[in-house]
RNA sequence: GGUGUGGUAGUUCAGCUGGUUAGAAUGCCUGCCUGUCACGCAGGAGGUCACGGGUUCGAGUCCCGUCCAUACCGCCA
């Protein structure tokens, strides 16, 4: 038996017992004549006395021991001398009678703690190290606690938990895929899937009116910290049912999500049309911890010879509340920053509404200062607040004013990550137009289903479709999204045509799902949760590495087993792939 | 594909305007220490300044290129 016992387990209360621990050496105190041994595993950590009257053999052992070697000691429960409130196991001891070193361990290149001081690179690299520090295994218990909550919830709901295949057809419409060679089809390949929209749909044929799987879904584009080429999904599908049960579904899923991992009541969902958070947060994502919201001023603002306003499509106001101190340099500062590429802005327009009730902006050569109030007041800001003002085309404005707010939010302390805000973004736009290849795209996906009464738009004015489809938003991060599928072949057709795709193009593609389609199928609606991104967002971390056992670094690489490769110029000969050769710059 | 930031001891970093033998902390090794828990004390070892080129009497420092890491933009139906 390696042990009794875990390190995180023994009390006061089993004084005097005869325990066998197993573990990793966290850290040696060779005091002389006594050595303290920490001694650790998963559950936490137990001190380990070797003393005066110890057997030889265990001294010497103790004396040999170190940082994360792993042991085995038996010995006696007792009361320490000089107890440790820090720690759980922190009023007993084991006297060890018996120690063996079941593997001796190199030094680590960095330090296993809580604050550890390898950087990231270095951790990546050794991330079987990584994860023996509380951050990271207090990410993974996390996620296990979720996920485990998230299947409890839907087989209560009656969800089956189905697989769908990971080797598919790539579809060139949407992101990337990564491809699989098939040796037994020369020239063929294999995809694998973005997400298994369109299995779910077929097991909704097959009439498994509930579905769920925690899937893997990968998309061969570039990363960032809460986006990785495989990431996890928890995917769901639905029959015979509308929106509305959607929804209701899964605002209840949430709801025992925070209630079961975070304690917390968040209660009904509030919901926003797309419009209505492009129009007051400038994002399809709204951070909604804050007020903040967008000031319409383009009509308020024009025939006053300044020219920004003058010839710009849209102007817009946030009012930063109690920010009318802020001086010329930090004024100076949220310039440069909207001027960023990221922002995009061109300029900032600033008001200050001093305490004694004048005002300073920096369009003063411009604008009387009753027209400067009257700004205010149509903002409805008052006495100390800060305006901040930016006007352009009114795409690229909303969004950059909608950074900005987040840059204020950000800093006046209201984006706290144990606040959580959810909210359910709905009636997204059907299509979105490309320029550069001049064409709409699905905003969603081809299968959402156009709102009934906008199909009329779809040939007319399709850019004002809007879609059955709807967004789980929370804290500025979209944590899921779904829509209503089309069921209808003919509907289907119409919008496959919409989006350009000659019917030969649609039935290679897409075929198997229309041709499904025929043999009955129920109306149904679907929903899919970033699983990464929602442990990221409970677990309060903007990374979803922190969350994943085994990420990916920002060029798609794992530096630990240094994937990917290249490949044996053999295996390549067997599934007739040549490697051109790559371009140097 | 693009922009910014960074690469110096095992590790995290400092290193000014180019100028003697490149420093600190921590880790590691050795010795001392019977109540530590970030133990303490004394001593010691440890460097291709990412790589390649250039400017210069002289480059860790300035310039160019490459590689690596990272955040973001494009991209992510």
């Amino acid at each position: 038996m390696y042990r009794t016992h875990t390190c995180g387990q023994l009390r006061i209360e089993n004084l005097s017992e005869k325990v066998i621990l197993a573990g990793w050496v966290q850290r040696l105190r060779k005091m002389g004549a006594m050595t303290f041994i920490d001694l650790r595993d998963r559950y936490g950590i137990t001190q380990l006395v070797v003393e005066e009257g110890s057997p030889a053999e265990v001294k010497s052992t103790a004396e040999s021991l170190g940082r994360e070697f792993v042991i085995q000691a038996e010995g006696i429960v007792i009361e320490r001398q000089s107890k440790n409130p820090k720690m759980s196991t922190g009023d007993i001891e084991i006297r060890v009678t018996a120690l063996n070193v079941l593997n001796r361990a190199e030094t680590p290149p960095f330090t296993i703690e809580d604050q550890s001081d390898g950087g990231d690179d270095l951790r990546m690299r050794y991330r079987y190290l990584d994860l023996r520090r509380n951050p990271l295994k207090e990410a993974m218990l996390l996620r296990h606690r979720m996920a485990q909550c998230a299947r409890r919830f839907l087989d209560s709901e009656n969800f089956l938990e189905i697989e769908t295949p990971y080797m598919i057809n790539s579809t060139p419409e949407g992101a990337r895929d990564f491809l699989v060679p098939s040796r037994l089809n020369p020239g063929k390949f294999y995809a694998l899937p973005q997400s298994p929209q369109t299995f779910k749909q077929l097991l909704m044929v097959a009439g498994y009116d509930r579905y769920f799987q925690i899937v893997r879904c990968f998309r061969d584009e570039d990363l960032r910290a809460d986006r990785q080429p495989e990431f996890t999904q928890i995917d769901c599908e639905m029959s015979f049912v509308e929106q509305e049960d959607v929804l209701e579904i899964f605002e209840r899923f949430a709801q025992t999500m925070f209630r079961e991992i975070k304690g917390i009541e968040i209660g009904r969902l509030p919901r926003m049309t797309w419009h209505e958070a492009m129009r007051l947060y400038g994002s399809d994502k709204p951070d909604i911890r804050f007020g903040m919201t967008f000031n319409d001023l383009t009509d308020k603002v024009k025939g006053n010879s300044f020219s920004v306003f003058d010839s710009a499509e849209y102007v817009g106001a946030i009012v930063a509340t109690g920010c009318a101190a802020y001086t010329r340099k930090q004024l100076d500062e949220l310039t440069e920053f909207v001027k960023r590429p990221q922002v995009g802005a061109k300029g900032l327009v600033w008001i200050r509404l001093e305490a004694d009730g004048t005002t300073k902006s920096s369009i003063d050569k411009f604008f009387s200062p009753d027209q400067i109030k009257a700004f205010a007041e149509e903002c409805k800001a008052v006495a100390g607040d800060l305006i901040l003002i930016l006007a352009g085309d009114r795409k690229h404005t909303l969004s950059a004013l909608g950074t900005l707010r987040l840059e204020m939010g950000g800093r006046l302390g209201l984006r706290n990550p144990e606040t959580f805000a959810p909210l359910w973004v709905i009636d997204f736009p059907l299509l979105e137009w490309d320029d550069e290849t001049q064409r709409f795209y699905a905003m969603h996906h081809p299968f959402t289903a156009p709102k009934p009464e906008d199909i009329p738009l779809m040939e007319s004015n399709p850019g004002e479709v809007r879609a059955n489809a709807y967004d789980f938003v929370c804290n500025g991060v979209e944590v899921g999204g779904g829509s209503v599928r089309i069921h209808d072949s003919a509907l289907q057709h119409k919008m496959f045509k919409v989006l350009g795709f000659t019917p030969e193009k649609a039935d290679s593609q897409f075929g198997f799902l229309m041709n499904a389609f025929k043999y009955g199928a129920p109306p149904h609606a679907g929903l899919a949760f970033g699983f990464d991104r929602f442990c990221s967002l409970l677990g309060g971390s903007d990374s979803i590495r922190d969350y994943i056992a085994f990420p990916k670094n920002n060029m798609g690489r794992d530096v630990m087993v240094d994937s990917p490769t290249t490949i044996d110029p053999a295996q390549l000969d067997d599934l007739f792939i040549e490697v051109k050769p790559i371009p140097t710059k």
